[in-house]
DNA sequence: ATTTTTACCGAACGAACGTTCGGTAAGTCT
DNA sequence: AGACTTACCGAACGTTCGTTCGGTAAAAAT
């Protein structure tokens, strides 16, 4: 690793690679400049993801990209708002993906089942950018933050709601804050152990997890508990 | 706010509070020094808590302590070594109390009951320094980092004997690991959202996680799933 | 009474940080 | 052909970072 006199990137060749424009064609996916900013975003997402928001710096960044430091900021005002982005199309994202999935069924528990699987699958593919959703969920101040904010509590509010249709339609009596906070928990605890090489894929783990949770939802355990623990 | 020349803190009086060594007495709780570093943790359990380790500076630390940036170098040597020792006591302690509490009980369904009470509770009490274990479980590098993850390892073996207990004693077939993780994934997610004015306190929801979390791992849910959701 | 140890402090160190400035070369528009 | 825009770049700016150095005054040990 030979570092030239000052800072900057351990570039290959002086002068190097800057990309040429695309000859103006279709622009189907995006424009040129959207398409670009995909790509710093998806890099940005690996070094939050591996160093943390605070930890990871623009340096990194440069150096991963393979940009010049002062060249990313083409494509963005501050490193702040490139975790704004990211949050922002992670959670959009998903959230359009459940709303499509949950368009195919009716059934209470079915619904349910859908939201842990939705969530553990995009968890499992886009594993970078959702620990940094869920990791560096106070990291961001004022506006930005308020947005994300905002988006997140519709997302818990999609997941209240298909809870308190499960406790409706089966007249059961449940605290839907508490499930739906219970639930959060395990399946975001995942970005903390889950192993690809060890662990089941997410159709599995969303079986699972779902066991858990719902067989402890729906039963009501009262005869149990009180002092006399035996099988009832 | 007046700051002073340079980077201080911002002193209420110069040359203020030097504070006096305790007259050579009984030295009951440790020694004063001990004291005095266990008064300066706290402070930075707080900030940590607060900013992220990363996002925290040591003159944040000295702000709220009082003391100068040099004089908190007579305590410790580094700032991760901080981190390290807010992470070795906040463990060593929570598994010296479930340690004694398990010895309490020999039925397996009443001792998973007392490990989730037994972390919630310390949980709900020490919130600032146990979000700093939980969420920067990965920041400590080489030995610290290692000391630390095996004491976690510990605890987190003694949670997978008490499921395989249970399962054995039921006669049950399920995945210790998966439920051991989902359990710690409910329990930990709960410096996220817990609100002591909206939220019940660590009895309360101990009961009621353990509720859903054992009735999901003791019932084996296979009458229902498989394509017709209705009650069976 | 003198020495040693403890408990700090102000001031600075070099490194790293996010960001900006003034370029430049290529592509696009007219 | 010339003007304009886009996509970068090297070099720096000012700030903040963790840490260290050389002190000093009080307490403890001798």
């Amino acid at each position: 690793m030979a570092l030239a006199a000052a800072e900057t990137r351990s570039t290959s060749l002086p002068l190097a690679g800057r990309r040429p424009r695309p000859s103006s064609g279709d622009e189907k996916n995006g424009t040129a400049r959207d398409r670009r900013l995909a790509e710093v975003l998806e890099h940005a997402a690996r070094i939050f993801w591996q160093k943390g928001y605070e930890g990871a710096s623009m340096r990194d960044l440069s150096r991963v990209t393979g940009m010049s430091l002062a060249g990313l900021y083409h494509y963005f005002d501050s490193k702040e708002e490139l975790l704004y982005l990211i949050q922002k199309h992670t959670f959009t994202t998903i959230m359009e993906q459940l709303r499509e999935r949950l368009a195919e069924s009716g059934d209470p528990e079915e619904r349910v089942r859908i939201f842990i699987l939705n969530h553990l699958e995009y968890f499992l593919a886009n594993k970078e950018a959702m620990k940094v959703l869920t990791h560096e969920d106070e990291t961001l101040k004022n506006g930005r933050g308020a947005r994300i904010r905002s988006i997140k509590k519709e997302y818990y509010g999609i997941c209240l709601d298909l809870m308190e249709d499960l406790r409706k339609t089966m007249g059961l009596e449940f605290s839907g804050r508490l499930a739906v906070l219970s639930l959060f928990g395990m399946i975001n605890w995942i970005y903390t152990w889950h192993n690809p090489q060890v662990d089941a894929n997410a159709t599995v783990l969303a079986r699972q997890m779902g066991d858990i949770f719902l067989c402890g939802v729906l039963h009501p355990a009262k005869a149990q508990r009180r002092k006399t623990k035996r099988k009832s």
